[in-house]
DNA sequence: CAGGTAACTTAACGACGTTAAGGAGACACT
DNA sequence: AGTGTCTCCTTAACGTCGTTAAGTTACCTG
């Protein structure tokens, strides 16, 4: 149910997303949903569930929570699989964003990455606010590449963001920030790892430094 | 207007933000609203634009476009500054995350921040690409930060989110992250000053490294 | 076959964003 | 003074939204 209204998300986008097309889709009327939701909300947060759950089956696998994972490796790719499920879906981002994390699939990775960076050295609180720091990185990043690229796998901008004519218009007396944007939402890919890559590598640093 | 509608926020936040509640703050009658905006989202950009203005007109006195400041200084107050206003208003970081920049208000602090960058060795490209990894961090930081304390200045939690039951329950079978959740949400700023600088540090090091 | 529970229906409510049509007041021109 | 125009607002209404109340169908249990 959760997962008919996230493939419908593709469809509609989230301001398309009533609880009348919802129930289309499941050839029912509105108000049987609030059988199974007390309300909408609770819909998109057992919406972002499903998301959480489909970013950490990839990972569940990997650690085995004794700490003896490499933790760089563990918290890139927990970023990576953060970004690569919230793509999936439109406006991903936002429906994931700012929901309360109630669920037990976050557990056993969360635990297992934990382990691992107190293995490496960190203390307990360092290794949260490092966690934390990836997240908000991750999260911010796909929600604005997002309102860039609304359409799933779709490359095509969205039409109010006319790059070329920003260009244009900005490029006289800004060269640089003309430029900057251009390159911003390039390759948004790779733009993704670069910043990833520099947060985990300032995290390391400050471990090895003691900061 | 746009104004009113920004203080309308701290009182019935984002999903009470209607257009009938903001004419009634302005002594009009609702539709008298569409004279001044196209629809309700080009008002969202406004406040959104207004709220940019706010974090930027700090900034904009202490660069001077001529490339000679300190860019990890520039970076950091930048991001500090965004935190700062969005954090003043009751959603303010669901309001201005993934909204099109287009005021010219970014522009000026923009390119002395790359200006400065590219002094200090980077490409325009680099410079971009560092400049849109803190600014994803801090929209990403602020979304999660404000979903879990909705009210500005108010340190008091959402109630959904309840700390210590959630501490008891979880903390069993997973004390690392029934730890992990009470370091992350208790001294936000600091927490956000901490990634910050390893961010920037990180920058600075792909920067050294020529990576 | 009676009773209960799970899953749904139809009907309706108030509130929402938005549009259409028109009115009040200020200003300029003849 | 009278006429037209432009700005800013009004009243009325439309369709859609999330949500609630009350009643219906199908199935399981004893």
């Amino acid at each position: 149910m959760a997962e008919t209204a996230l493939g419908l998300l593709n469809d509609v986008g989230l301001e398309g997303l009533t609880l009348r097309r919802i129930a289309k889709e499941l050839d029912v009327k509105a108000p049987a949903l609030y059988w199974h939701f007390k309300n909408k909300q609770e819909l998109l947060d057992e919406m972002a569930t499903v998301l959480l759950r489909q970013m950490t089956a990839p990972l569940a696998e990997a650690g085995d929570g004794s700490g003896d994972g490499d933790w760089r490796a563990m918290l890139t790719e927990a970023c990576r699989q953060t970004r690569h499920t919230l793509l999936g879906y439109r406006d991903g981002g936002k429906v994931f964003g700012g929901t309360r994390l109630r669920d037990q699939a976050l557990l056993r990775p969360m635990e297992s990455l934990l382990a691992a960076m107190r293995s490496a050295g960190f203390t307990t609180e360092r290794a949260a606010r490092a966690w934390f720091t990836t997240y908000a990185y991750t999260i911010g990043y796909v929600i604005e590449e997002q309102s860039v690229f609304p359409v799933p796998g779709d490359s095509h901008r969205d039409p109010a963001y006319d790059q070329r004519e920003r260009e244009r218009s900005v490029g006289a007396d800004y060269p640089l920030t003309a430029a900057a944007g251009l390159e911003m939402f390039g390759d948004t890919a790779r733009g993704f790892e670069d910043g990833l890559r520099a947060i985990v590598a300032g995290i390391e640093a400050a471990l090895l430094h003691g900061a």
